[in-house]
DNA sequence: ATGGTGGGTTCCCCA
């Protein structure tokens, strides 16, 4: 089974590359983040067409998640439990085979101070109360999506010039630990040892042609769904060209 | 120190 994670910058924008990308890697399951589409207006019929089942948290212009799956999701969930009914739309989770699948879209923050990286924060400790609350660490469980936040120095093409910067800086890596401590390893660095893996690029000066990225997009891994899984990459062929995304998608392949 | 690009739907916000 292979499940996907990408952030494409508009479902709707992203069709043109999004419809062939499934055809050619054929992914069983893809975690949709920056739909950017209301529950209605998303492009159904042509990913439909392709075989997938839908699910879909969405809102106008900003933010969204969905998910993709040729097998059966049960158990949908969408946001957090606490979510008030106006909050950001950046989490969806679903049951696929015996996997529990969170797709998450994890505040940017923007910069250090600002009240969005306080918000950041903030999220993350409502997702480590949400994953105590309704996800068992003894079970396959799989976290995916775009977290905003670097692991360590091999994950930044500049970390001297990124050190207290947004998505680097030692709160934000913090609470990402406090997450993984539930029970999931980043899933991979169990196959990946090296520097220099990236998902994110900037589509500002030509930070993909310059190398210049990040590796903000995981898969967050249960022992019990790492045990099964067989390998994890970057999909760096979606990053070239025009009319991309500034992600690349992740791809996990699990054992049957 | 600043700006560069891209998406949405704005007369600017967000990444």
């Amino acid at each position: 089974m292979k499940i996907a994670t990408w952030n494409v910058n508009s479902v709707r924008a992203r069709l043109p590359r999004l419809v062939p990308w499934l055809q050619e890697r054929q992914p069983d399951v893809l975690c949709i983040q920056e739909s950017k589409v209301e529950d209605d207006l998303f492009p159904r019929e042509p990913l439909e067409d392709e075989g997938y089942n839908i699910e879909v948290h969405g809102e106008k212009t900003y933010n969204g998640v969905a998910i993709l799956s040729r097998y059966p999701m049960e158990a949908v969930a969408k946001g957090f439990p606490d979510d008030p009914p106006d909050a950001s739309r950046r989490a969806l989770s679903c049951i696929v085979k015996d996997m529990m699948i969170l797709n998450l879209y994890v505040p940017n923050g923007q910069a250090l101070g600002h009240p969005k990286y306080v918000d950041k924060l903030a999220w993350l400790d409502r997702l480590r109360a949400y994953l105590d609350q309704s996800f068992d660490p003894r079970e396959k469980v799989l976290v995916t999506g775009d977290f905003n936040i670097t692991f360590d120095d091999r994950d930044v093409w500049d970390p001297e010039g990124m050190r207290d910067g947004i998505h680097c800086s030692r709160p934000e890596r913090d609470k990402l630990a406090q997450v993984m401590q539930f029970g999931l390893a980043d899933g991979l660095r169990h196959f990946h040892e090296e520097a220099g893996i990236y998902t994110w690029w900037h589509h500002r000066g030509m930070g993909f042609q310059r190398g210049q990225g990040m590796r903000i997009d995981h898969f967050l891994l249960s022992d019990a769904a790492l045990r099964c899984c067989t390998d994890i990459v970057v999909d760096t062929g979606a990053r070239k060209g025009r009319n991309t995304s500034d992600h690349a998608p992740v791809i996990a392949t699990f054992a049957e």
